[in-house]
This record gives structure tokens, sequence and C-alpha cells, in this order.
RNA sequence: GCGGUCGUGGCGGAAUUGGUAGACGCGCAGCGUUGAGGUCGCUGUGGGGUAACACCCGUGGGGGUUCGAGUCCCCCCGACCGCACCA
């Protein structure tokens, strides 16, 4: 008998699938096909544990799906530009290039010998000129199918990074990458027309049935869509060109408590009096200057200024309310101006009685006539209330019925329209950095602003950089800029920003498809494959990435990349949860925390006895070292361990503990159906007893985890598979059904230790690869027992149990229920009030 | 503040969706093998109670619907996540 040696088996069965180039992928009419996808990683260098569970998950999906009958493309790529690779030139010197590449080959290094059923031959990095090209030709199509424009823009502007951020990528008022607080900046950037597709985007949300509800709950308020009426209060004497101001709002039906008209203070009238109001400017100045941090935010005062202006309430041309400018207006939602009703909008209220201003209340409680004080009213939109003197005639009516009324009325009365309105703003996508695909336009002198040809794509990154100063080289380099206008062919100037990195991730599931297409994708080969069938990755990427590829997926059916089936360009999502490992802490000298790997700690204590305090579970971080490296368990234990481990014990959306017991128990589990199977090889042809009972169990096997794999319950099969395995090594049954019972459980295993159940295939002469083998299937007469066991429950109790034939009719079993003696013992207390008997399931007697 | 998810043994977690709560794994205990330990094998393991049964309690807390509730409804407590001056 040889003992479990992953080390060998695991190459071994990496070159026969190698050499078999059993995981290509190639269209094939004849089968249905399946497109699996995980969220391909950054090349930091080092896998980490969260990769192996989430590309084990993958292959789990694809192997099993390959076996049933599928073709499966699995592919795999680098998502290779960005600032970590700048930052590593900037600070040990290097060529981002280099420092990438040689990630990548590292990364790839590690990967492989996890054994995923990737096609290998699709791989590309999307700082390979030949991606980054036709994301150049893509964007090319975009600005003719007018989805990408240019404007001036107050942006965000990281310090650190020396950088535009898209408003996504702004967290509590620092940048997502660097941490730095956001300041605002006005600049030319590009656009993505993201928003013109906004209500689109939200409204295919509904049709996207197996994505989590969290990540379209997530996307739907990012999108944030609201209904309200826009309509212009008239001012009474015209200022700078302005007649009015027009003002959007959600509460139309409130305009008898409005107070003031607010305006931002980047509104275009505002601008236009800053210039001869010294005031008003450094106001002004100051709201602009403004907090971008969400403390400060949150701590705010309300700010105001009094314009003096004057405009006629819509309703009551006597009626007049003052135009303030106030802090907490953004002029890019809406008009940049709203009506301030301070009893029903709490900043209104606190605006109103820091400046004194009126506050009148429209509408009450059903039974609290109260006037509003320091807290604004603002009830649901679905209650009721009772409304004062309402000018569309109504009494009792709830806010929701109420806004509607007024929207029609004033429609009817022709002085404002309902308007949909969208949180989303354009995709800002210009980034002032070297790292990133070049935007293949140029700025000439006669022309404007023109794309570059489609035959001098790729516009290549220059290679001869340096980084010794902040700030983006390609506007320093000598040379790089100069070039003829493609339309002219006069000297004319390259565009030197990069496009945001999301770009290059908002389309590489196309690109899968057909990754060495002469054009952005094949669209026989994207309509062969397209869409992703399941996609898998973490939560983290529920609004950005996901957003941009659903509005990716859009603008290359625009623009006659994609088929228009390929609308939502994902079809199922998972987003797994993360690895996570115990923290362990001491102190030094003077009380700071120093933290220890998990290798250096053997239980609860050093090496040299010193006790650690253990920090209950948490993200894997560097920093707090609790952190394990998925080359040395593959070294120890092998990736058939790794990959089973990180399936077993949480529901994959769940987050799992890493724990070094766990990961010991998985092995000894392997090394135990290892064992066994080599004493089922040694069985010579003998007879035994229970057959049918093991066949049965193993149907019932194949049923259970069938079912775990495709409900993605992947630790429910893992934990039938070890019932599974334990019915097996206790079974006493013949030679044979003990061999048929050792493949099945191969099979059953081999979407999550593939070299393992390779092994024992061959051991057990299984024909060809595993891996091409058909899945088995369960024998529905073996799932069904002759004979089942009912619990008799007494008043709700279990209190004994009933074995009786699977068909037995009802009344049978009343009398054999009514005879058992827990039964009996009951009835002394009194007679049987009730009797159920659900057939197959339970009895209840009822006293 | 608004929205969502979730609370089950010492621990990770199951529960065919209203029908035997605690599958499976870890840990722990006992026995066997080895005989120093580890490995390996077997058995037990929610709490109380009993010689053993019986029996009582038990899915964050309280109430309700039901023959029957971890699962459905109402209230409360706690944890986590997302959004948050968006008019």
């Amino acid at each position: 008998m040889s003992s479990y040696d992953p080390q060998t088996i695991e190459q071994k069965w990496q070159s026969a699938w190698n050499e078999g180039e059993t995981f290509l992928a190639v269209p094939d009419a004849n089968k249905p096909k399946y497109y699996v996808l995980e969220m391909f990683p950054y090349p930091s260098g080092r896998i980490h544990i969260g990769h192996v569970r989430n590309y084990t998950m993958g292959d789990v999906i694809a192997r099993y799906k390959r076996s049933t009958g599928h073709n499966v493309l699995h592919p795999m790529g680098w998502d290779a530009f960005g600032m970590p690779a700048e930052n590593a030139a900037m600070q040990e010197g290097g060529h981002p290039k280099d420092w990438t590449y040689n990630n990548i080959a590292q990364m790839r290094d590690q990967m492989k010998p996890l054994g995923l059923s990737i096609d290998w031959t699709r791989e590309f990095a999307t700082c390979d000129p030949e991606y980054y090209g036709q994301q150049q030709a893509l964007f090319l199509d975009m600005l003719g199918a007018d989805l990408v424009y240019r404007k001036n823009a107050v942006v965000n502007w990281d310090p650190v990074d020396m950088t535009v951020l898209a408003n996504e990528q702004v967290i509590d008022g620092k940048g997502w990458r660097s941490g730095a607080d956001v300041e605002r900046r006005e600049l030319t950037q590009w656009f993505f027309k993201i928003s013109d597709m906004a209500g689109e985007l939200l409204d295919a949300l509904d049709g996207l049935d197996n994505w989590p509800a969290k990540v379209k709950t997530m996307q739907a308020n990012w999108i944030g869509q609201s209904r309200g009426l826009q309509f212009s209060f008239e001012l009474t004497e015209s200022t700078h060109g302005f007649d009015g101001v027009e003002v959007y709002t959600t509460r139309p039906d409130t305009l008898m408590g409005a107070s003031f008209v607010g305006v931002s203070a980047d509104h275009p009238m505002i601008k236009a009096m800053e210039a001869e109001d010294p005031n008003l400017a450094s106001f002004c100045a100051e709201v602009r200057k403004g907090a971008t941090n969400a403390e400060a935010i949150e701590k705010a005062e309300k700010l105001g200024f009094d314009t003096g202006l004057k405009v006629k309430h819509p309703l009551n041309p006597d009626w007049e309310l003052p135009v303030w400018v106030a802090n907490f207006i953004l002029m890019d939602y809406g008009t940049g101006a709203i009506f301030a009703c301070p009893a029903h909008d709490q900043r209104d209220l606190d605006f109103c009685r820091k400046y004194d201003l009126p506050v009148t209340d429209t509408f009450f409680a059903l039974d609290n006539d109260t006037p509003v004080a320091n807290e604004a009213f603002v009830p649901a939109k679905t209650e009721k209330v009772k409304w004062v003197n309402h000018f569309a005639g109504l009494d009792v009516a709830t806010g929701q019925d109420a806004i509607d009324a007024t929207i029609g009325f004033a429609e009817t009365a022709g002085w404002g329209t309902g308007k949909t309105q969208y949180r989303l703003r354009d995709w800002g996508l210009s980034r002032q950095r070297y790292w990133g695909c070049p935007i293949p336009v140029v700025h000439c002198d006669s022309c404007g602003i023109v794309p570059e040809k489609k035959e001098n794509l790729p516009v290549r990154l220059p290679d001869d950089v340096s980084f010794d100063i902040p700030g983006n080289p390609l506007d320093r380099h000598p040379t790089w800029r100069n070039c003829e206008c493609p339309a002219c062919g006069k000297p004319a100037l390259r565009e030197t920003d990069t496009m945001d990195t999301f770009v290059d991730s908002s389309w590489y599931y196309a690109r899968f498809t057909s990754p060495n297409s002469t054009t952005p994708t094949d669209t026989n080969e994207a309509g062969y494959w397209m869409n992703v069938d399941q996609y898998i990755g973490g939560i983290e990427h529920a609004i950005l990435h996901l957003l941009y590829s659903r509005f990716f997926a859009r603008a290359m059916q625009i623009t006659g990349h994609l088929p228009a089936s390929a609308n939502e360009p994902f079809d199922a999502l998972f987003t797994q949860g993360m690895v996570t490992h115990e923290i362990y802490m001491t102190k030094d000298d003077k009380g700071r925390p120093v933290y220890h790997l998990p290798e250096d700690v053997t239980d609860g204590k050093l090496a040299d006895g010193t006790e650690v305090t253990v920090i209950p579970s948490a993200k894997m971080s560097k920093s707090k070292k609790n952190v394990v490296d998925p080359v040395k368990i593959i070294a120890d234990y092998g990736a058939d361990t790794a990959r089973w481990f990180m399936l077993s014990d949480s529901p994959p959306e769940r987050d799992v503990e890493w724990t070094a017991a766990g990961a010991e128990a998985t092995y000894k589990h392997l090394n135990r159906v290892w064992t066994l199977s080599e004493k089922i090889a040694a069985m010579g042809d003998d007879s035994g007893q229970g057959d049918e009972d093991l066949l049965r169990t193993m149907h019932k096997a194949i049923f259970d985890v069938t079912q775990g794999i495709e409900s993605f319950g992947f630790n429910a099969a893992l934990a039938k598979l070890y019932g599974f395995t334990n019915a097996l090594a206790k079974s006493k049954a013949s030679a044979s059904a003990q061999r048929e019972a050792i493949r099945v459980l191969a099979q059953l295993m081999s979407p999550m230790t593939p070299h393992l159940a390779e092994e024992i295939w061959a051991a057990h002469s299984g024909d060809g690869l595993l891996a091409d083998a058909p899945w088995p299937v369960a024998d529905e007469k073996m799932l069904v027992e002759d004979t089942v066991t009912m619990p008799i429950q007494i008043n709700g109790k279990r209190r004994s149990e009933l074995t009786v034939p699977k068909d037995l009719d009802k009344a049978e079993v009343e009398k054999l229920a009514l005879a058992d003696d827990a039964v009996l013992r009951a009835l002394e207390n009194g007679p049987v009030k009730k009797l159920i008997v659900v057939p197959g399931r339970i009895v209840n007697v009822v006293i």
C-alpha cells in the first residue's frame, strides 16, 4: 500500500490535463455552452488565500458543468494597469511594466498548482498593447456613438495620487486607494455618458433574477431615481439675463410651506453675480472650499447668504420669497436650486431657524396638530396626513397621492413639469497617470480634438519614462506627445490622460471570448460564448465594477461589438465571503501591540513560551499578520486540501475562518479516502452483505451532492461526501459494490479535489480521464425507501417513532400509532382529541 | 437617520422550506492499536435529571397564529453591511 502523496499526484494529473488540452475552449454548436468567470486578479505578485477560495468556487462550477455535457469557457487574465505599479517604480525604482509582468509570471506560477480547469491559451493582461489597443478602438467607436464627451467639471482631486477620482472612488471624502482627503478642482475631463442610461440600468435590475438582492439594492440606491416637479420661480427683477430660478423638488405638495428659494454657490446666476459682489464671492469661495470629508459634512453648519433677490410664488404673485445661497445645495443634482419647506425638511428647518426665516406647516399628522418646532415633520410618503389649505383641494391624503396630484395640477396649469431625476452622474474616466490605457485622441490647433485613426492603434505607452517626480510622466515626456493631426496632418499633441482602470475591467469578459481578435471582439465568438453564465467575485465590486460593466455591455452592443442579447453581461452573480483568521498579539515594553504570524504561534504561545492575546477572526491583512500563504499550504498539504477546506465549514457567501486545525482535518480526511481506495483496490472478488444499502447511500449522495453544487451549497455538498465516505468505510458490501461506490465517490469529489479524484478513478479502472467522464446520475428508484420511520408526536412533542411500509394507508398508520407504548402511556391522561397523519412524514396525537 | 442581512451546542455550521433541532466537521472525553507521544481505529458528546428509563428545559428576549414554529406574524434587544445635505 502506498500513502497519499499530493505533490506527486497533483503534478501528474495537471500534466495529463495539459497534454490532453482538456480545458481548451472551442465553440461547438452541438453542445450547450457555459461561461464561468471569476473576477480577474490584480497582479500584486502573490496569490492570497481569498483567491484560492474564489477560483476554487469557479472551478467547482466549471468542472461540474463540463461533466454534465456543457462546453465550458473558463478563462483567466490580469487586471494589470493601475497605481501600485507606479508606486513601486517611485519607491523602489524600476519600471511599472517590468514590475507588472514579473508579478504576473509569479502569480501564474503560484496559481497553476491549484489545478484549476482554466483555458490558459486565452490569458491576457489589460496592459498588453493588444488589449488596450482594442480598448482604444472601442473608445473611438463610443466617441462616434456619442457615448463619450469632454467637459469642464469640478472633479475630485486626489492630492496624493495626483489624479482625478470618480464619485464612486471617493469613500467618505477620501481617495479609495490613497486614503487622502479629496479636494475639489475644475478640469477638462473625458466622461462616459452613463447617466443617459440611468433609467435603463435601473429598470434592467429587475430582470437579474440570479443576482443577489443586496447587490441590486445597492445599485438601485446608487442610481437613485426620484420623481418630482420642475418649475421656475419668476424673479421680481431680472438679473444678469436671468428672469427666474428653475427648481426641482420631490415634494411639490409642500409648496404652500415655502420659505425661501435656495441656490447652489456654483449656480450660473450666482457665478455671474459674484463678479460685482465681493461679499458674495468670498462666501461662495468659502462654500466651494468646503468640506469634502464625511465627518465635516456631518457636522457642517448650515451656511447661507441672502442675495437680496426676490421671486414670486407661482400660486400667488403677491407672495414674494427671498433668494439665498446655501452651502447644502449641490449644483450637479436637479437644477442646483430648490425651494425650502422647513416644516417638512430638517435641513431647511435648521437653515430657517438659524437665519430667522418663516416656518409654515402644510400638513399635520391625523392625530396631532402641534406646529413644527425644531424637528421637521417628515412622515413616510405612504402615511395619510391632514392637509392645511391645499391648493389642489386635498384634505386627508398620503404624501405620495399629494405629490401625484400636485404634479398633475402644475402640468394642467402649465407652470411645471413632472420630471424623473437620477443621482447617478456621468463617469469621469480621465486619469493623470502613466500606467493606464492612453486616451486615443489628438489636440490640434486647427481641428481641435481629433480621434486617432484606427490604423494607428494602439497608441502605445512609451517605455522611456521616469518616476522621480510626482505627476504624469506622459506630460513631461520630451517627444511622446508630438504627433500629426489625423485630420489635417499638421503637427499636433497627444492627449496625455489615460483611462481609469475600471474601463479595463468593464469589458474583459467580452474579450475572453476572442482574445486574439483584431477588433475588440469577434462577433461570432462573442455571440456563441456570451453571456457569462456564472460570475463570481467579491461584494466590494457591487457598485463600481458591476455597474460599469453593465454600461459597457450596452455601449458595446450599440457600437456593434456585442449582440443585443448580451445587454446584461452576467446572467448570474455570486458574491463570495472573505477568508478570515484569528489575530495573535503581544505588547512590547512600551505597551504597543506586536502581531505574530499564525505559524509562529502554537497552543496560544510563541516559541519562547510567551502567551499571545487572541483577537477574534478578521479579514486577513499584512499589518495584523493574520495571513496564511497558499503556497505554503499547497507545499504542506497539497492543492486538494486547500481547495476542499476553502469550501467546507461555511456557506460560500459567508466569511470562512482559516484554522490550522481545519486544514489539518481536511488533510486527514483526504488521507482516509486514499486509504479506503487502497483497501478496496486490494479486495478480491469477495461477496458481502449490504450491497443494497451501500448503493442506496451512494445514489442518495449523488443526488445530494449534485443539488449542493447546483445551489452553491458547497459546504452542504461536502458534508454529504463525508457521510458517504463514512458509510463506505464501514460497509461490508461486496467488492464489486464497493468498487462502484469508490468510483462514484471519486466522481463526486472531482470538482473539489480533482487530482485525488483522478488518481482514484484511474486506480479503479475508470475509463479515460475523470475530467472527461460524465457526471453520475442518481437512480430515482434507489432514492425511495420501502419503509419509512415516522416520528410520533404527542401534543407536538416527539415521543416515539414508527417504522412502516412507505405506502401503508393512513388508517393503518393511525392504528399502529395508537398502539405505541408512549401513546398508550399518554392516553392515561385523557382521550385523543385529534390525530394528524402526514403520510411518510409524521404522526401527531393530540390529547 | 434610512435601507438591508443575520442571531441555533465549547466552536464553524446543517435542517428536504411549517413536520424527529443540532447533519457534517472541529474540540472534548473514554476505550483499543502503538505501547513515549503523535498517527490510526472504535464509542460518546445541547443543558438538567435518572442506576437505567421516564420526564423537564432548549434555536437572542417577549407575545401570537398552528395539531405542530429555528422556519410565518407583531414588539423588543444585539451584531454586521450598505447609503446618507441627492431637494
